[in-house]
DNA sequence: CTAAAATCCTGGTGGC
DNA sequence: TGCCACCAGGATTTTA
């Protein structure tokens, strides 16, 4: 489950091997992933040097020297890999990105859930997204302004990219923890003083992943270790980390939703 | 308009 | 032990 903290890891990665080397190719394995026309993809994308590497909500995104972006997203089980071309082939990469130093790009992706993209116009993939919730503009306020006009119960609408870029089930679940809220909450009966708590627990739960450089699940990221401090996520029927509570587990929005009934109100 | 459900996929899990 | 139905998960699409 890649969310922001595990993205902005492996960008993080990605930037010494591949800043300033040539894509010369690319081989597709599984066309289903690509949503971009094949044609177009084998056309524009060799000849195209990587400028720089950064990421949008759980997008990664390759800054390209023809003006192309190259976006990748690695929804459930995605990872990326840059090996000698002499390594030994893997079943599970989907698409290989040939680079101009005998080396290769390998997107593996074992549920083949993740997706590429080449345009000439960013907005085309990103334009929707809502605000970067670590972005240093991103105020209070701003955040309380994001609730205006929204319905709903709070858990669906942290997941929801165009209201906020980023946060995926476990820094939800974190979140509304961190914060005492409960994810069942209708958004419009939040207070101020809930939705400032809110604010600082999202910024804090994110800078934390990132920190331990993501979490690891389904055996993915090689290093992170977030999954190590989740104080609710993944934790149902084991006592509450603050005050001893069991943990219960519902489904909201058709996603599995960890919480404290004691300390979240 | 919102909300819920179906869709895409496969490896791991739980039941028997 | 072996088999298999079932499930999670992000984002999009469809249905209500």
């Amino acid at each position: 489950m890649p969310e922001l903290p595990e993205v902005e890891t492996v960008v993080r990665g990605l930037r010494g091997p591949l800043v300033g080397r040539t894509f010369t190719g690319v081989t597709v394995r599984w066309p289903n992933s690509i949503k971009t026309p094949l044609f177009e993809l084998n056309e524009r994308l060799p000849g195209q040097r990587i400028e720089a590497i950064t990421r949008r909500g759980k997008y990664l995104w390759f800054h390209l020297s023809g003006g192309d972006s190259l976006f990748l997203h690695l929804k459930m089980s995605g990872d990326l890999l840059v090996l000698p071309a002499s390594e030994p082939d893997d079943p599970h990469v989907r698409t290989i990105f040939s680079l101009d130093n005998q080396h290769e790009l390998r997107f593996k992706d074992t549920r083949k859930f993740g997706r590429v993209y080449l345009v000439a116009e960013p907005n085309e993939v990103i334009g929707k997204l809502g605000p970067e919730p670590l972005a240093d503009d991103f105020t209070p306020d701003k955040f309380a302004a994001l609730f205006e006009r929204r319905s709903g119960r709070l858990k669906p609408l942290l997941l929801n990219q165009e209201f906020l870029a980023g946060v995926g089930n476990i820094y939800a679940d974190e979140s509304c923890h961190a914060a005492g809220l409960d994810p069942r909450r209708t958004v419009n009966s939040l207070s101020p003083v809930e939705l400032e708590r809110l604010y600082h627990a999202i910024r804090q739960a994110l800078a934390s992943g990132i920190l331990h450089k993501g979490a690891s699940l389904d055996a993915v990221y090689r290093g992170g270790e977030f999954q190590n401090h989740f104080r609710v996520y993944d934790r149902a029927g084991q006592p509450c980390l603050t005050c001893g509570s069991e943990i219960q587990r519902v489904v909201l929005a058709g996603r599995s939703t960890h919480f404290c009934s004691n300390c979240q109100r």
